[in-house]
DNA sequence: CGGTGCCTTGAGTGCGCTCAATTAAAGTGG
DNA sequence: CCACTTTAATTGAGCGCACTCAAGGCACCG
């Protein structure tokens, strides 16, 4: 049992209690599986494409995204991740992997070997509740995201993507303020957003200029969390956040 | 037990046992779970967005959609389901509807009490693992889904999910010659594809010119499935399909 | 101090949209 | 079975959002 402050899966376990409950038992077996931190370079690969990993990460800080790519070389980011997410549960029962796992920016990666983190799942039904649980709610955002980046026009598409970091990073105890900090190029922004930089740069200069937001270097400041939200379309019930 | 050739969720254990092991005891709870079978005309709803539902629902015949709107009324598609599919998995775990789940045609449903499924899989580690597998598969979809609104061009984007709904079939044993009824509306279409109806209609037009296809009635048959594939960008390892 | 990466801005283009009219097909009821 | 209605598909004309290409600015870093 390792209950310490500093123990590298305490923002994942502290999640999964957000969202459902686990035994103390189940606590105990996650908070004991071997993790190995690693601190990452940005850009630097976790998973590749095609890659059968036999282990599980969770990012322990910094970000992270996964993304896909069409065989002309465009890529399309699928998810942003945050300290705390689990990055591949997936594999847990896929063998391929049909997406790559990328630092976003410089981080640490705490690696659980597969094998031990399957045998906590099969014997410990909390956890895979738990478990289930987070893979479920991040097809949602999935599915949130089909509809952002199909049919939402650019600045409701950034704006959207803005409020739903700024509420997961809430969510997770990460950001308090009315602001954050956002370390993530336009270009990959882009990319989230099926656009390209170029649009994404002049899309940024119009919230500003409507007073949605401020922007000092890569920091981003809400100035109207509520006019903001509404020109998104964003509604945070997609992210299940104690909807048990 | 009940191995009826006519149980209603056989389609759907068949699926499970393609992609993974269920022992004789997992098999026999899936198949006795009680089961009702209901007849839908197109377009009604199974669930709400909104709705917190005290069921399963399998797919048994006809085509199903899930959709997602914008406050403004954009609709997207957000998956096509084929019978065999799962419809709503993801209430096992997450109480609040993010979407709704429609008929798409004629057809029948298999409504299941949460309750009972919840206990079949939460006594039965292979059902446990098959529902897992199914749900991984489907975020899977899902980011495949993303990269090909974002970041295909509409030809490339129809086609894309023309290979999709085809090789789905076939994984299925639903579909066997070079073509297959595709009883969508091209305003369907173009909702799970981010476009509108009236390019939909031309793109059909053009991979109709471009020898590609034939299309009678909403009949499609393939006149070249490789140069479809090429031209859609599809490879279907997103749906891993046998890759334990 | 030059190099490099990222952002900004302008000018011009084009893919997919809107609006609208027409045709074709599928139901519906007498 | 045929007249009528409704729904779906096609086609044209024109527009606009987001793209491409390219130049220039700014910040950070060796």
């Amino acid at each position: 049992m390792d209950h310490r402050p500093d123990n590298p899966l305490l923002l994942m376990v502290q999640a999964f209690q957000k969202q459902g409950s686990l035994s103390e038992d189940d606590l105990n077996a996650l908070l004991s599986l071997p993790a190995k931190v690693r601190k990452l370079e940005p850009s630097s690969y976790i998973v590749r494409e095609g890659d059968t990993p036999n282990f599980c990460c969770v990012l322990k800080s910094g970000l992270a995204y996964r993304q896909k790519q069409t065989s002309g070389g465009q890529r399309q980011i699928v998810s942003l991740n945050i300290p705390g997410d689990a990055l591949d549960l997936q594999h847990l029962f896929l063998g391929i992997a049909d997406h790559s796992v990328q630092m976003m920016t410089r981080g640490e990666v705490v690696f659980i070997p597969m094998r031990e983190l399957q045998d906590v799942v099969s014997h410990h039904s909390g956890v895979a509740r738990a478990v289930s649980l987070a893979t479920l709610v991040e097809a949602s955002v999935f599915r949130e995201w089909v509809l952002n980046v199909g049919r939402r026009d650019a600045r409701s598409r950034l704006a959207h993507l803005l409020c739903e970091f700024a509420f997961r990073m809430r969510m997770r105890g990460l950001a308090s303020g009315p602001g954050y900090a956002l370390p993530i190029t336009q270009e990959q922004l882009a990319d989230a957003l099926g656009l390209t930089s170029v649009h994404v740069s002049r899309m940024l200069k119009i919230l500003e200029s409507e007073g949605l937001l401020v922007r000092n270097k890569r920091n981003i400041t809400f100035e109207s969390w509520e006019n903001l939200r509404e020109i998104a379309d964003f509604n945070p019930r997609y992210l299940h956040f104690l909807d048990s």
